[in-house]
DNA sequence: GTAATTTCTTGAACTACTTCAAGAATATTG
DNA sequence: CAATATTCTTGAAGTAGTTCAAGAAATTAC
């Protein structure tokens, strides 16, 4: 946690130590929901160990994988969080979770007292928001088959640890239809 | 401006004014473009009249809209912006087009001196990372038909001034489809 | 360590959307 | 206001990806 603050701002020692006193350790078993949709998500959590999956449930009970959670990952309900408005998305452990975890209270305290953590996570979201958009970008550019090649060609390890369900859900196709894509890239 | 600057955070009128000091004001005619995609993107541009497309053009030359803006919003090519890297995106005037254009180096003086600058921008991030994010989850749980017609129920002011080839290509289909989805919703 | 559950594969029929081509309507330019 | 370019529509044929169903493989749980 400490270096990644310092990877996007500058914080004295001291920011640093009040910082981390404002967040608390928890743990999920896999398959533990940490935030539920309809309900107001009250924390962001900070990944040590595990990893989740963010979904959103659609009219027809189906789930559709928004975004995955590794080490060293934020994740949340972010307009939830932000507006203390019902969650839209879920998210899930797919493995045993520990997580830090700033409440709501603690994250508008810190970004009121120390600057360098309003730049931080600035940056955060700077960064979050060019991804989702090159995000959006491959989705509108290419077909399943290429978004399924380059993600395993960039994220071979999301392989090891994520379903192909998951991964077929993050994809926005059917499992069946990336059996299909293996089994032909297993032909060449 | 100014008001929009009140609306993410708390300006004195001192700090408004040593803010706006550092935009200048630039315009472009219809179909001019703002940014093109292999330079580097040295402003971010705030728009005060007219409308713009985003743009990424793919490895067979088809061009994708990724997003469109109209008075009051912010547009740039982050990426390119924040690393000095070449930008992917293009930004094209869909309607003559005024400005307040606020170079980098601008940017960072006024983000080093006024925090609440800072925390403006870490808004604007936020409310773009939310707004990008749930554009993910409709293209994952949604039809063409079904974008569509939220496109124009929800924003109904889009087609007034956008073309249907671009309002296609944003919504990730051919102009073709949604004359057929047009002309289905017409017989009804 | 075997039963139970979940994940992955395969195939056949289907559908949402694309491609190409050509004409009609609309907007832009000199 | 005529000429040109661009946008929009229509239709027919094609394709990427889906759905459903059922079996095989792998994981999880007692």
């Amino acid at each position: 946690m400490k270096s990644h603050l310092l990877t996007y701002s500058d914080f004295t020692e001291e920011e640093i130590a009040q910082v981390l006193y404002h967040f608390e350790e928890k743990h999920f078993k896999k398959k533990d929901l940490v935030i539920s949709a309809g309900q107001i998500d009250r924390y962001q959590y900070f990944i040590s160990h595990g990893c989740v999956r963010g979904y959103i449930v659609d009219y027809n009970g189906k789930e559709h994988n928004i975004a995955f959670g590794f080490e060293e990952f934020w994740f949340g309900d972010m307009e939830s969080f932000t507006n203390n408005t019902k969650a839209h998305y879920n998210y899930q452990a797919l493995e045993d979770l520990t997580v830090l975890a700033i409440s709501k209270t603690n994250w508008d305290k810190i970004s009121s007292e120390i600057p360098a953590f309003v730049e931080y996570s600035r940056n955060l979201f700077r960064n979050a928001m060019i991804f989702q958009q090159n995000r959006i970008a491959k989705h509108l550019m290419q077909t399943a088959e290429q978004r399924y090649e380059q993600l395993i060609t960039e994220h071979p390890y999301v392989l090891q640890r994520i379903s192909l369900k998951n991964i077929a859900s993050y994809l926005g196709v059917t499992p069946e239809f990336i059996s299909i894509l293996r089994k032909k890239a297993a032909q060449k």
